[in-house]
DNA sequence: CCGTATTTGTCCGTATGTATG
DNA sequence: ACATACATACGGACAAATACG
């Protein structure tokens, strides 16, 4: 009859479904206060205000703490606390240039491995981001954007890739002045997306590797004008 | 006079040098334990005698078992703790395929950024690769090849690049049978290596790129026919 | 610059659930 | 089914570092 009945919301998750372990859950929730914005980039985490709020206690959420730390969206001052990171330009162009290499990467692996069904489903999304990007629909086109990104790499069918290439979206992210996709430049945005699908359908590793390398440093141009 | 005067090699440490956390220490330990092979890919870490073999308590054990779950060296089984990752040779042609794309991106940043001097610095590290080889002095072959690319991938002046890289080249460590530089190759190693900082002190960007690309490519080679 | 309050870093005891033989 | 071992998590405690007035 404590206040661990007024406040327990996120422990009795762990009663209903699945049993995730807490710190899973404390992962979990500082990623979505991150992504919502009611994390900004240079805030503290108070770890007693973020445990008493979440109804569970210090140790998993340090131990939250020090995963999100190695994925990048924490930064650690010793006895000073965990800080969400701030990625400055600098760190955004070095994250781009990463991202470009990998994504190229990608696109050859699709090519030599990648099923002519898994192609066509891209070439789909593209089609259906030409609709938004006509209607100016930057809402849906965010959306399909990100997926067409993530059954991109996916499709290269390689997990250490996978797993790298979203460590650095998440990352990008965080950068201070965050610029999602700009309004005007939906359709030469899909145009490139057009051209990458293009040479895959024709499994020409090159020409779709140059392609999508060059979105991804056009992405950081479009990134930087909007500031 | 009890157990804590036999047992605090580590927590002594924390008092005498400058103040590192005991989860840096634990992180370090375990990382030790990894390379030197007193743990096993696949050993199970067991939170309570490994806290008290360093003197410590259990609460950063497992914040460095997080941070090093995320770094890949570590695998966590819910309710079954911590096991050192194994790397099966599919995982491990998947970070080599990685590895190559970000050493070819390298190889093209360094031709744009860095100074003379550091291209000059990695000529003679070859140099005295070549002697070593001729020697068959494996051990300080090794040696100076991880200086090598070290090297080569902090020219770059990109940490993202540089953090993913040291990532992958740590978790490739992890291979189940772990076959080092092979004896016989060295000559052909290093001759990989001359083509690349050949490439790099004429400034040419793809040049230097499909070399080092194709050496780690050849690294895979190397790795799969020793085993 | 000093005293106080806050917060992190760490330890310990304990309870609970889950996996293993 | 049972007992054991262990990971998971809680709660309280305290020193030390830091932030604040």
């Amino acid at each position: 009859m404590t206040a661990s009945q007024t406040t327990n919301s996120a422990a009795q998750q762990i009663n209903q479904r699945r049993a995730k372990t807490i710190t899973s859950i404390a992962v979990d929730a500082i990623e979505d206060m991150i992504v919502t914005g009611e994390l900004l980039a240079g805030d503290r985490i108070n770890e007693s205000t973020l445990a008493e709020s979440l109804g569970i206690s210090r140790g998993p959420i340090r131990e939250a703490c020090r995963s999100l730390e190695q994925a990048g969206l924490l930064t650690s001052k010793t006895n000073r606390g965990m800080y969400v990171r701030e990625v400055t330009l600098d760190e955004a162009r070095e994250l781009y240039e990463l991202r470009g290499a990998i994504a190229g990467l990608a696109a050859e692996l699709i090519v030599r491995r990648a099923g002519d069904d898994e192609i066509v489903s891209l070439e789909r999304l593209v089609d259906q981001m030409q609709v938004a990007a006509e209607e100016s629909s930057t809402a849906q086109y965010y959306k399909l954007n990100l997926q067409f990104h993530d059954d991109l790499v996916r499709a290269a069918r390689n997990n250490a890739l996978e797993d790298t290439y979203h460590k650095i979206v998440n990352q990008l992210h965080l950068l201070r002045r965050r610029g999602l996709v700009q309004e005007g430049n939906l359709l030469i945005s899909n145009a490139e997306h057009r051209r990458v699908v293009t040479a895959l359908a024709n499994r020409d590793a090159a020409a779709a590797s140059a392609a999508l390398r060059e979105h991804v440093a056009n992405g950081l141009t479009r990134l930087i004008a909007s500031l």
